[in-house]
DNA sequence: TGAAGTGCTGCATCCGTTCG
DNA sequence: CGAACGGATGCAGCACTTCA
């Protein structure tokens, strides 16, 4: 089926406005004649006379009269679409942001992202979704406008840039037993350990780490994110490993809570932002890109 | 690259209706 | 009843596309 021609559809528009083929056609700056063609093939193509002789004029048919304001709305929209985009006004930009953020992100710097937001466009909404492991492609389809993670592949034609990278650190409670001595692999594999799993593993590369040492550590608690990790210690002897970032986070919220470098070789996380092409130019995505940016850099 | 085809336009004109 | 008005249509010109 071919595509039908969308001048038609504005031609419509100002012929059931008019009602007169010769208003239609000064308005349109087309003469008489080729107005009335126009209406032939707008006949032709909506399979209806549209306007039909009433004495000296024209008057529309039900057919029209339904259509009318449907065709109103359509002609309004594609002005919309083809009108050039006006500057960004973050006082009045009314929008919505997805964005999946893994809670190194939200935890360390989400207040922060939040506060900027809200004094900068205070009618942008942002929804928050956790990671998870699908391999849905949310950029893609656009379930998800800005995806903040540590590395992990996103698709080959996705936009990414490296936001900030963060070390693992120890955490416990403020007078822990682990401060009162030197901080050595085999006290640190002395006492109970929370994990981070968002799969719910008891394992990984700490447990690595510690046992090329000929050492292992007890896991007593499993939990899917740093944050619950962090605010599981309370007054136990617990310790949790989390991104120092996090830490740093922790105690500026008043959390009783104080880090210690790990004396194990583990890898550093780099965090990243990634977003689909289309979005690449769009000023208000920009802004929010530029900030979610900012806001790792002055943090850090 | 030029010929042929296609689609759109304006001019001229016809036809039907209204109005004085 | 004739002038004026408005829509429809035949025709020619023009621009653009397709194809050999």
């Amino acid at each position: 089926m071919q595509f039908p021609d969308l001048n038609l559809l504005y031609a419509l528009d100002v012929l059931l406005e008019e009602g007169s083929v010769a208003a239609a056609a000064r308005r349109m700056n087309l003469s008489a004649p080729a107005m009335s063609r126009t209406l032939a093939r707008i006949r032709e193509t909506v399979g209806d006379p549209i306007l039909v002789k009433a004495g000296r004029g024209l008057t529309p048919t039900p057919r029209a009269l339904a259509l009318r304001e449907e065709v109103r709305a359509a002609v309004e929209q594609s002005r919309r679409l083809l009108r050039p985009e006006t500057p960004l006004d973050l006082s009045t930009l009314e929008r919505g942001f997805n964005v999946r953020a893994n809670d190194i992100y939200t935890g360390a710097f989400g207040q922060a992202l939040i506060e900027r937001v809200q004094a900068e466009a205070p009618r942008v909404r942002l929804r928050f979704s956790p990671e998870n492991d699908s391999t849905e492609p949310v950029l893609r389809d656009g379930t998800v406008d800005l995806f903040i993670s540590s590395l992990r592949p996103l698709g080959p034609d996705m936009h990414l840039q490296t936001m900030f990278t963060t070390r693992i650190v120890g955490v416990a409670r403020e007078d822990h037993p682990i401060f009162s001595g030197e901080i050595t692999p085999a006290r640190v594999a002395g006492f109970d350990h929370i994990s981070v799993s968002r799969l719910g593993k008891a394992s990984g590369p700490i447990d690595a780490a510690l046992a090329a040492l000929a050492l292992s550590r007890r896991v007593s608690v499993v939990v899917p994110n740093f944050l619950a990790g962090i605010f599981m210690l309370g007054g136990t002897d617990l310790i949790v490993a989390t991104p120092d970032h996090m830490a740093a986070a922790a105690r500026r919220q008043g959390l009783r809570v104080r880090a210690f470098d790990l004396p194990l070789p583990l890898e550093t996380l780099v965090v990243m932002q990634g977003w689909h092409p289309r979005y690449q130019n769009d000023a208000a995505h920009r802004w929010l890109r530029r900030i979610v940016r900012d806001i790792c850099r002055q943090g850090t």
